[in-house]
DNA sequence: GATGAATGAGTATTCATTCAT
DNA sequence: GATGAATGAATACTCATTCAT
């Protein structure tokens, strides 16, 4: 098992394999189960060069978060299109970091869990991801507010404390979708839209939050 | 430091001991890196002891679980009065919910983090605990669409959707109203039934949900 | 091989037979090389109990040095009457310090060789011994200068000086003398008492210093 | 730091290179704490190329003491004029020691300390040449004993001791100038000289060893 | 009931050494 | 000639777990 057993090859191309096995590994077993010798065996390489080039179990760990956390944040940059309105965005936001969080169970696990579960250091390392995205969220919001010229100085922490409902609400979301049968991204951010942005009581009275028309997130038109 | 060491206590009174220390050990340090040691030494009696009433390391950490779990949903339960509207009953679960978990943070981090990271069984345990809140609040937003006379049946899966959102929205709040300098529970509870009950939407448009006049957790009048 | 299994030993007595085996492996391998396998193995025990009781490798090995430093001032100590002369006192001293030596080799390999050769730390233990002997042989000098009426302010660091070359002396020759055979620790004691004490030049001219008649070491007459 | 990376010297350069810093790592980290990486980044070379051309960690640790126990020799030769009086060799040869060992103190660490600790192989490589000094001491000793026409068979193995501990004083106080502030190359011989030539009871009554009048290492007249 | 004594099975980490280019 | 890439074999240290008393 694990990759091919292909010899000598420049360092940036075993570093991915490397970080690649990590993940999966730590993902899976998380941070203190995995043992350094299963990553090695499951990256093709023998231990002492994981060591020489990543150099410590923590700073592998730390390595796998930075990684992981920027292709997150790239994700869902690469889906939002900043001219739309904010709930616009929001759903495209959502649903890009629905799709990514799904396509890479590991990576999230290691974002999401472990990296919050082992030590403050890897925390910092997420937190610091996370807050760019409470960051976006929050002023999507004050957006918004702007946009329905009302409301428009809520108090700033009120703002914070939304924003962090709403992320932590698409969190959990992302967990259920994936262990949940036949969820899919779009669903999940349907979901989260309706929740958040019309709320129970709209829902209730019958008052959802609509999706656009088909949007692709390729393309670019509207 | 740790329990006073009182010799020939009975079993029941050991047992908790022996939890408390366990509860706190785990939640600070984590599951793996806490020792039986460690938690032997704080629980004031001997590890031998330790394996004898509660078998092993694994057994004595799903021993945690249940009984945080057990604590938390007692709480909760305790604070909502099951003849109040629903959103009355979301309002006062919340405060309870916010109020417990902000008292008992090592339980808190026993639950939310340690048994979610550290493999399936201990996963379960806590996901059987969240299962009855999740349907408790399921049922508290189908209550609320009959009380409307509307919407009556939205798709199961979307309520359990909803459900699932607000619950997890809940479980980040927590953390960010611990790690929050000067945010109690009450206002953790207030921001959370803005965001859920009304929605941005709502909110932005300068409909927010108000809490209701003071009603004290004890007492039982309105 | 090592010593009889035997099981459940106060662990005072446990402690012993590590320090016996250690002292016996560190001599023999060197610091760096021993093991801490071997040393378990050869005390008779498994290595989590060494580690128990002694710590870690360096903590083991400094309790090495302090219980075989101790030993040899001790046996040093116990040869010497105060109350005789300074030549007497040092040709006691010296017979007392070859036969200890020449008992003990893994002890005096670990003195002189093992702890002067790993850092710092362990160099200090052994100075610390060393000193107290090069104070002893220091005084003993300005004593037998006081009895000789004469020069009897030699200045202080050239006292201290001889005092380390008498010394340095003694430990070289108890290296000689362990390697060569059939030197005994008489034998090169009286070799040191020449050489220190009336010098080449005197012997050279057919003046030797003469040790005293038979006096055992135990008899207190002369 | 290490050697400026010059590419393409002659061989014999390049090993000379590697001797140098592989003397001054083994000097100060010791033997075995020494790492092959070290040394051949502070010879500015690539590991393979340290192997290419001295073989092996043991190899070139026994290259190191052979060309600084060659070094040393040969300083000690080097102040040594045979035509003058035994007493007037020994006093130059002192000083030469001293000065030689206080000019490289890795290399006297490799010697004295770190080729003794590690195994017989090496130790086997110093004590040929600590035997080559002894048995010049011991001429000089016996040669001393026939221009006094006096006492000129003292046993063979008397002679043998005496030389022994007259280098053993040496080393001692070479490690005791280095450690001692202000010591000199010259007070270390006097010391020794007087020590060993005199003896302590000639210098209590008063009859110290007289150094020579001043006689520069390297003018050849007296 | 309670504990001091003891261990099997790992884990992260390091190092001397060698190919393939 | 010179090196980047790679590893087999060890080593210090830890921990959950169990007897014998």
């Amino acid at each position: 098992m694990g990759a091919v057993k292909t010899k000598r090859m420049p360092r940036a191309v075993r570093e991915q394999q490397m970080l690649d096995a990590a993940v999966r590994t730590f993902g899976q077993r998380g941070y203190m189960a995995a043992s350094m010798d299963e990553i090695a065996e499951l990256a093709g390489v023998s231990k002492p060069l994981v060591y020489l080039y990543l150099n410590s179990k923590e700073d592998l760990f730390t390595a796998c978060i930075r990684r992981e956390a920027t292709a997150l944040v790239a994700a869902i940059r690469a889906g939002v299109r900043t001219d739309l309105p904010a709930d616009r965005q929001l759903w495209a936001g959502l649903r890009a970091f629905f799709a990514h969080t799904a396509q890479h169970p590991d990576a999230w696990s290691v974002l999401h869990l472990q990296a919050r579960t082992h030590g403050e250091v890897f925390a910092a390392e997420v937190t610091a991801m996370r807050d760019e995205i409470v960051t976006f969220v929050t002023q999507l919001i004050a957006a918004a507010a702007r946009e329905a010229h009302r409301n428009p100085d809520l108090p700033e922490r009120e703002v914070a404390g939304l924003a962090e409902a709403l992320v932590g609400a698409a969190e959990s979301l992302a967990a259920w979708a994936n262990a949940t049968e036949g969820v899919t991204a779009r669903q999940a951010a349907t979901t989260l839209m309706n929740f958040a942005w019309s709320g129970l009581g709209d829902l209730m009275a019958g008052r959802p939050w609509s999706p656009p028309e088909e949007e692709p997130l390729t393309r670019p038109g509207g």
